[in-house]
Order: C-alpha cells, then structure tokens, then sequence
DNA sequence: CGCTGCTTTTACACTTTCTTAACGCCACGA
DNA sequence: TCGTGGCGTTAAGAAAGTGTAAAAGCAGCG
C-alpha cells in the first residue's frame, strides 16, 4: 500500500483528495500548508506527495524546492489554469507532472500511478544511453564497458542529459541541476564543460546535439 | 446543457440566432442593448455570449469592458465587415472569437464550440493540436511524433498560436507575447516568421490561416 | 611554497537566427 | 483600369548564440 501525502490549504480540496485516494488503496496524510507537509514528508515519509501551489504563506515551488534537497518522492502538483510559467517552472525544479483544477479524478489516478511507476524505473543506480553507462552509485562513467574519467561538473552534466536522453533539456535546466544553490553565474562556461565532454565521449558514445537558443540534447550515435 | 446569452438590438437577427442555438441544444436568453445585456449576464451566469457590435446606446466595446470586469464568459463578437479596427479592438479587450454578418450557422456553431472547449483543456505543459504537438517544457515540437526544429521565436510563435488553436489572434497579441519587452518594432518581421513556421509545418500540420487587417489564426486540417 | 587537477574566464572564429528591405501578388474600392 | 493596402516570399546584412583553445583563478596537498 502507498502513502499518500496532500498539501493544499483548501480544506475541501483536501476532503475531495482524501476521499479518492482512500478508495484507490493509498494511505493518507494531510497537510494545510507549506510548513506543515515538509514536516509532514519529513515524518511520514510518503510515497507520494499531492502539491498545491497556490499555498498562502510559503510559496508552492519553495516547498518543491525544499523537498527536493533531501528527498526524491514523485510529487504531483496541483495548479489552477492559465498558470504556464508556474507549471514549467515546478517541473524544472523537479515535480513530476501536474494536474490542472479542476480535474477528472480518473485523471487523476492516471497520472499517480505514471509518476509512482517511472520515479521507481529512474532510480535505479544504472542510465544507459548506446554504448554509455553512467553508475550513479559508484559515480562512474563507462563508455563500452571502459571507465572514463570524468571531473565532477562533468559527471553530473551527463547525468542531466542522459536522464532525458534524446530530449531536449534547457540551458535553464541543465544549470539548475548542475550548479545548484550557488552563486556564481555559469552560463558562459557551460559550453566549455559540453566541449570537454564531447572530447571525452568520442566518436563512440552518443552525441551532444545543441539546439540553437534553447539547449543541448543527448543522442544515441 | 450550456446557456447562451445574445446581446443584439435587432429583434430578427435575435431570433434567428436563437433558433439556430435552441436547436443545438442550448438554453437561450435575449438582451436588446448593452445594459440589458450586462443585467442578463450578471443574472444568468450564460456559459457563452454573443455580442453584437453595432449596438444603439452603450457601445459593445464598452459592454465588453464592463463585462471583463467580472466575468470570463467566452465572448463571440457579431460584427459587419468592414470594421477591421473594430474587430481588432474588441479581440484585445477579451473577446474570444467573431463571425460577420452575414454568417452561415456552420460556422457560428463551429466558433462557439471552440471557444467554449478552450477554457477547459489545459491540462499540461503539452499543447496539442490535430498532429502537432508542443511539449513546453522540453521546448519541443512534435509533428506526427517526429520532432521539428524550431528556432526559440518560431517556437514562441507557434506557442501563442497553439494556446488560441481555433481562434483568432491579433497581431498586438502576437507580437506581445512573442517579443514581450524588447525594444525593437518586429511588426514587419512577423510575416517572415509566420512563413518559416507554415513551411515547416507542411502539409500535414495545422495551418496558419490569415485573417486580413487583423491577425492570424490555427486550424486543424 | 609550488604542484596538480578542476573550474571559470576570456577571446575570437564560426554558425545559426533575427531583422530589415525589396518586390510581386491579390483583393478591393475609386 | 488603376491605385492602394495587406500579405507572401525571398535575399542579405545584423545580431545573437556556439565551438574551441588557452590562460587565469582556486582549492587541496605534499
């Protein structure tokens, strides 16, 4: 059985949720704002967190933001319309996928059930993209079956990539990702770490294709 | 069932709308000007509303106005030809659609469909119309699932066209949202722009339609 | 202190994209 | 029939973004 955790100040909402999720199985827990669900994920550590965010006092992508320095649960956010650049922006900053009110409750369960799934998949320890393998656990890069040596800012650069290999990830994404929470300005070196790393992957692994104005993308060659 | 409001000062044109929207199942209520017609509004709460431009008394730019105040009713604007600025004005004050008179019902039918759809089919960071589709947030273009290669303005282009899929948009609306806050005056630009993206959006896509002297519009084909 | 490996900065050639301008076409009204 | 205005199309220069190399900071460490 899952553990659910909703964090919406609607109380209604929350009722709404609770109700659904019950019916399909999950455990619930409940949260009326941002403070009390980092708690809340911090005690119960759920399976899932359902996120609003219109949450009055701390702002929705802050909580996602917080959640996300210690813990990697599917989180499902809950917009109302017409809020694109929020949406996004919560996806950069690592929900899963989000649904927008009012929803289909079957949408809904729908969109639990791929989050829960494919967060499972993506944990393990292993992405392969054609002839590269990166081990997160042993933090290390083989390019046919042969370690590669790669600086740190290097290694979690491909990780980002490799993670949606052969989509494209945003400039945007790449260096919040990668250079999180510091200070220091690296748009201008990212395309020099991308140099190094195009060096390093050969004529063997798979390309670093840039797309001009938005960001890189990783193929299979 | 939804509930129609008509705002028109000719009793013939009122009841021919009326009949054709009865017939569609819509519940219908009349208003013969302006202020009428805000009352009817206030009172009825109507899912839609057609507005008729050439009204005696307060002008239906006005009426609009007064309308947006409180209200995101999807507005049909009923106008002459011939009243391109008009039109225009009406559009950027939060109309949704227009027909002109003379219409055929088909047609009027058609736009009421979509602008009603519109406001309730945003449910994630993918716009999808007939076989394109826009992923927001990997800043892609899908065309029959194959990726297509926009530049970061074609892109944005494409976005505001999509969002309004089926409607109308003015040149301003385009030319704001696509080049919110630069300097540069890209009126001219935007035909070239619009002419990249019909070549690579090809046969089988969705087509940009023109709608002379005022802006553009894309249709599923 | 100087070495070493990594990251960032700087510089410049190169590529892609954007803007501008010009021209032809078509619909429309005088 | 001829202007006129709006649009589609094309080409070329301007601007923005990218690849690459080399040098300059910046830690940790013997």
């Amino acid at each position: 059985m899952s553990k659910a955790l909703i964090i919406d100040d609607e109380q209604q909402m929350r009722r709404l949720l609770c109700m659904v999720l019950e019916s399909r199985g999950y455990e619930v827990c409940e949260a009326a704002d941002g403070q009390l669900g980092l708690q809340e994920a911090a005690f119960h550590r759920p399976d899932v967190v359902l996120l609003d965010l219109g949450l009055p006092g701390m702002n929705g992508i802050d909580v996602l933001k917080r959640l996300r320095e210690w813990s990697d649960v599917p989180v499902l956010i809950l917009s109302v319309r017409d809020q694109e650049a929020i949406k996004v922006e919560a996806l950069e900053n690592g929900a899963d996928d989000y649904v927008t009110k009012p929803f289909g409750t079957a949408e809904l369960l729908a969109r639990l059930t791929v989050i829960q799934r494919r967060r499972f998949t993506r944990q393990s320890a292993e992405i392969v993209v054609g002839a590269l393998k990166l081990d997160l656990l042993h933090h290390e890069a083989l390019l046919d079956d042969a370690p590669i040596k790669l600086t740190p800012t290097e290694f979690a650069l491909l990780k980002v990539l490799a993670e949606y290999a052969g989509r494209i990830v945003t400039q945007n994404q790449i260096i919040k990702q990668v250079w999180a929470g510091q200070t220091s300005d690296p748009s201008e070196g990212l395309r020099v770490h991308i140099n190094h790393l195009r060096k390093k992957l050969g004529e063997t692994g798979p390309r670093i294709v840039n797309e001009p104005g938005i960001g890189y993308r990783l193929e299979e060659s």
